[in-house]
DNA sequence: TATAATAGTGTTTATTCAACACTAACTTGT
DNA sequence: ACAAGTTAGTGTTGAATAAACACTATTATA
């Protein structure tokens, strides 16, 4: 495996076949009416005019995975800092029908949608927030379904135990949409009183004194997820477990 | 990016500067003094003489990812079916001291060690099951450190809700040396009455009528574990958990 | 045959989980 | 202003699960 040697009309020569590496994130997002995806319709061949994951090349030489998949999502949401995880990554021969081998290194990002400037990519390709039923009913591009439905998988399993699905929500929630949100990762509805009894029995959550405006009916009360104590707590072996 | 084209002196051209990819395997072993990893000793640079986990470069153009990891188990243990679970990529571009970008997929896999043909490699490297503190006493080459250590948390942790830990052990075993290794998990003692308890509850351990042979001490049952029994259950939505 | 070592076995108590229904607060329409 | 509609907010009880706990049985060896 020699080095690269550029040459004078700008190629890269190896003495193997070398693979490209992209990198490509699930983007999720959640509000009022349940979790969302944010796809692109491909602007290019190959699957021009299809849905798709999010992604681009990674700079071999310069870059490291991560910083890649930030660079991804910031050029789609404007967003700099998010939830940011590795979900693993996709390597059979022939998953991009082009000649050469392409493996995607897969990413999972969690924004709150309040703080996404929605504008396009930089390149032509238009970003969309779908909701997860609709986009599992999409044929996406290359293996983005299989890599679709592992992100959704490993989301609702580690909500369990992680309390990371308080960077889907607004700084500031009512209880009624963590618990909808809990719901949709176990399938089915949960006792509200139980589940706001384990909630607060945590301690993590804060009255802000505050309730919600806007709202056709009584206004709940808002709350926030005290990130700090939870990392204090998490250094000394306690767990979350919802 | 365009497709590699070979020339007259068998390199391989591309218009971007390209990766190489490799993959490395964790593969863990059993036995009564605890959790092994199998190490090499590098016979050639960089990093030659010290240890690392056993890997190579995958056949771009060729081979999937998991195809690679199994050819490199193969190569290394002599076992054609292990469990083999990706554990993630590793891409820091600085990872290698050679000139280009490398990165690595990880994968980890548990093999029975009675089962374990021990001859090295193919090429002039040594294997050696290492004991785990020893193992992570040692510096590795590479960030071999930090995979192996994300690859022993990973173990611990899905012991509790999986039974993957029965890969490790012989097929017939004694309840005993199930607690030892759930005791290496958790790194603290567990009362045997509960234990038992629990495990048989499951219904998945079937006593073999066996008992051990060559102990120094009254000698104990052989259970095994029921696979079959096991993926029923779980097609019915049961969860392990102990 | 005594000693040493590990196997094997139930019960009780504490904790956690699951089921369950009403009143309070606010909005909107009349 | 008040009736109707909608969601917020709140405790108790019984069931299930988890945790604590100590002795007898079997075999090998000295």
């Amino acid at each position: 495996m020699g080095p690269g040697q550029k040459t004078k009309d700008k190629t890269y020569c190896y003495k193997f076949p070398m693979v490209s590496v992209t990198v490509d994130c699930v983007i999720f997002g959640w509000d009022s009416d349940g979790l969302h995806v944010l796809l692109i319709e491909r602007g290019e061949e190959p699957f021009e005019g299809q849905w798709a994951l999010p992604g681009g090349f990674i700079r071999a030489e310069e870059e490291d995975l991560e910083e890649a998949a930030r660079r991804e999502l910031f050029e789609e949401t404007g967003i700099r800092s998010a939830y940011l995880e590795q979900l693993g990554t996709y390597g059979h021969p022939k998953r991009d029908p082009r000649k050469e081998h392409v493996i995607t290194v897969a990413y999972v990002t969690l924004v709150k949608r309040d703080e996404h400037r929605p504008q396009g990519g930089t390149d032509a390709r238009s970003a969309h927030w779908i909701p997860m039923e609709r986009a599992r009913r999409k044929r996406l591009a290359f293996d983005h379904d299989q890599i679709l439905s592992d992100a959704v998988e490993r989301l609702y399993n580690k909500l369990r135990y992680d309390p990371l699905g308080f960077k889907l929500l607004p700084n500031k929630f009512p209880l009624r949409d963590v618990q909808q949100l809990y719901e949709a990762a176990i399938g089915h509805e949960i006792d509200k009183r139980n589940f706001r009894k384990k909630l607060l029995e945590t301690g993590l959550l804060e009255d802000t004194q505050e309730i919600e405006t806007d709202v056709k009916h009584r206004a709940a009360k808002l709350y926030q997820f005290n990130w700090m104590a939870y990392h204090k707590r998490q250094a000394e072996g306690w767990k979350f477990d919802i």
